[in-house]
DNA sequence: GCCCCGGCGGTACAAATGTATTGACGAACA
DNA sequence: TGTTCGTCAATACATTTGTACCGCCGGGGC
């Protein structure tokens, strides 16, 4: 149950908004009211009105007047991104832990077309804090030419099979480096390397 | 700019996904079609109608016929995970690369009941991969007595703060060691800390 | 007992909305 | 030149859908 939302549900609320969550989790958009009203075993739409409009008043959901299926979850990763609740500091200081100052949005990044994902083997790029199982999310790099220098990509080299390593141009040649020092640079032509993809963002599930 | 869709789109189709992508990013569900109508600055809703189509043959989107603001973009990572094309291995070799092994399922994940986020500030975890600026998502912790030894968590300690550490019990005290040689321990009490989550994921976005 | 609130059933209605149809215009192409 | 295709306008229509209103019931607190 979504933090910070003390107002606490009935239990014919509660079910409703499991089920909502549950809906909306599997088809990503908002169900009719005469839907609520079906998977409720209910006949009639006035308790559903009426179990909205309280989930409403304490804070769990919201919608647009008059609109269809609008309706969205507040307060948890479904229907709005994950709220970012502060910052976590270095030494151990930290900042304030109230109020949800920003929402992490996961959509926009997992609605790139032709994204892919690679496990990460080995420790080749531990310097730049990919581990060994991580799994790194690819963008298709479609022009190679337009990437900026030191992107993480992953390449296709002859011989080599498919690296993870930051990108490099060195003159005609594509320099290809690891992010950590034990592992020497590759040198190649820049028309004997497919570059496949290039870091999007890296995901570490425990 | 999807890969993987060899069907081109006319300027005008272009025009129409590329706005439902960025309504749909910030409204977080589908327009209807007469507000798309509007958007595009026209006077009737067949163009829209037949844009539509269009984007659904080649493959764009869909939408559930009927239903209002029903219509999804299909990525890759929406409506079944994003396919692990392979490992990319360490010292350079890899894996197989052809067909998908697997889908990374990011929604379990996301439907965490309370699932938070905190951004992280400085290098007490840098040992453990998670470096500056990167996003941790937490899971609420109720029964702190359940934890199991060396998970990472957010505890609030009185007098620093919120940290994120390893948790590790020490007789009736609780023990919270950074992944930083440069940091020391931190020995309190058990009922002297607030563990607020566990660390479920890291996520950091390029 | 009385009152209030949450829940349910039934009904009604206007607005929102998807969809079909017809006709016209211009660009691309054979 | 004629055909095809994508685009746009205008209109019409049947559903879908949100919302309002009325009455009834049962539990909990006073």
């Amino acid at each position: 149950m979504p933090a910070g939302s003390p107002e606490p549900l009935t239990t014919a609320q509660q079910e409703l908004y499991d089920w909502l969550s549950e809906y909306i989790g599997e088809h990503r958009h908002s169900p009719s009211i005469r839907q609520m009203m079906e998977a409720m075993g209910l006949r009639s739409p006035a308790p559903i009105q009426s179990r909205l409009r309280h989930l409403q008043q304490k804070g769990w959901i919201t919608w647009k007047e008059g609109q269809a299926r609008t309706l969205q979850l507040l307060g948890d990763a479904l229907g709005g991104g994950i709220p970012v609740l502060g910052a976590v500091a270095a030494g151990g200081l930290v900042e304030t832990f109230d109020d949800v100052e920003e929402r992490l949005e996961l959509e926009p990044v997992l609605a790139t077309r032709g994204l892919f994902a690679l496990t990460v083997n080995g420790d080749s790029m531990v310097d730049a804090h990919i581990a060994d199982g991580d799994v790194v999310l690819m963008e298709p790099v479609k022009e190679p030419s337009r990437l900026r220098e030191g992107t993480i990509v992953s390449a296709l080299v002859p011989g080599s099979g498919t690296t993870l390593k930051h990108f490099h141009r060195d003159g005609r040649q594509v320099r290809l480096e690891a992010a950590n020092p034990a592992y020497e640079p590759i040198l190649v032509d820049a028309d004997q390397v497919a570059i496949q993809g290039k870091l999007v963002a890296v995901w570490r599930q425990v």
